[in-house]
DNA sequence: ATATTCTTGACAAATTTAGTCAGGAATCTA
DNA sequence: TAGATTCCTGACTAAATTTGTCAAGAATAT
């Protein structure tokens, strides 16, 4: 199982996204990246996977860019870091079951569960979920963090 | 977040220890390590960690080896995971809280609800548990697979 | 036409993983 | 006490993965 900074860019931009999701235009790489302090060139990588996963839609040219396919609330985390992860899932045995000399390991099915455990929390949490999660913080309005101390 | 082959040899190991628990004596590395199917010299690096957690017990000369600290009941699988890695935490900016330029990433409490519930997964489950749900499954007796086909 | 923006694939540096190995320390048995 | 056995420790290395960069091209708006 691997969560890498790379999911967690996918997570963010798309949150990006989220936010001017009423904004019918597109927005640019170069302005997500900017404000999520992402670097471009690796967006560009991301948002392309996204893309193909139809989580995003992309337009060409002056005034392109890019947007979400479907409401926030329809879009769940774990299809974000599924269409982008190459090892999430917990295992490489789960699947198979030849992970000890041809017959299942001891721990098969703990994997399996951790794995179910681990994506029944992410798709059941959309874009949407998160932003409102943020919004309840007292700490957070406008979506910038007030300082403390 | 990161669980790898490490973490799950460690696991798999301490299953292995856990089916012979109430034989009072030391298990040898080299042999945990030939009925697993883990390479004997990562083994030995990674029962050193599990042993400095008091996880294990360690004995050396003849007849020594290694035996569980505790009842396979009381040493759950979280324990012996974060013995064994680096990285398992979802997050890196979970901790500290400046992870966009000075405050918190849009997704840091995402981040942070990921992580507590993969440990109050891990942390609920024992070696004793992951034993026994191998023993309730039909094709499991005396801790081997029957073939199926 | 031209500037803008996405599209694609190849490439490379840095980091991490997955081990190996050698020399040493403790313990058991004869 | 000698010798065999087993753990202990740290240094080292190869392979894989991650984290990007870059350049050439395709589509689109003005």
């Amino acid at each position: 199982m691997n969560l890498t900074t790379k999911g967690k860019y996918a997570v963010t931009a798309a949150l990006d996204l989220a936010m001017n999701e009423n904004d019918a235009s597109f927005s640019k790489i170069a302005d997500v990246a900017k404000r999520q302090s992402i670097p471009p060139s690796y967006l560009e990588q991301i948002f392309n996977h996204l893309r193909k996963a139809d989580i995003l839609i992309a337009s060409r040219g002056p005034k392109g860019g890019f947007k979400l396919s479907r409401s926030s609330e329809d879009i769940m985390i774990g299809e974000i870091i599924t269409a982008v992860e190459k090892r999430m899932d917990a295992t490489q045995c789960s699947g198979e079951g030849n992970c000890n000399a041809g017959s299942k390991c001891v721990a098969h099915n703990l994997w399996t569960e951790l794995n179910e455990n681990t994506n029944s929390f992410l798709m059941k949490k959309s874009l949407r979920d998160v932003l409102n999660s943020r919004k309840d913080n007292p700490l957070v309005k406008d979506n910038f963090l007030i300082a403390t101390g």
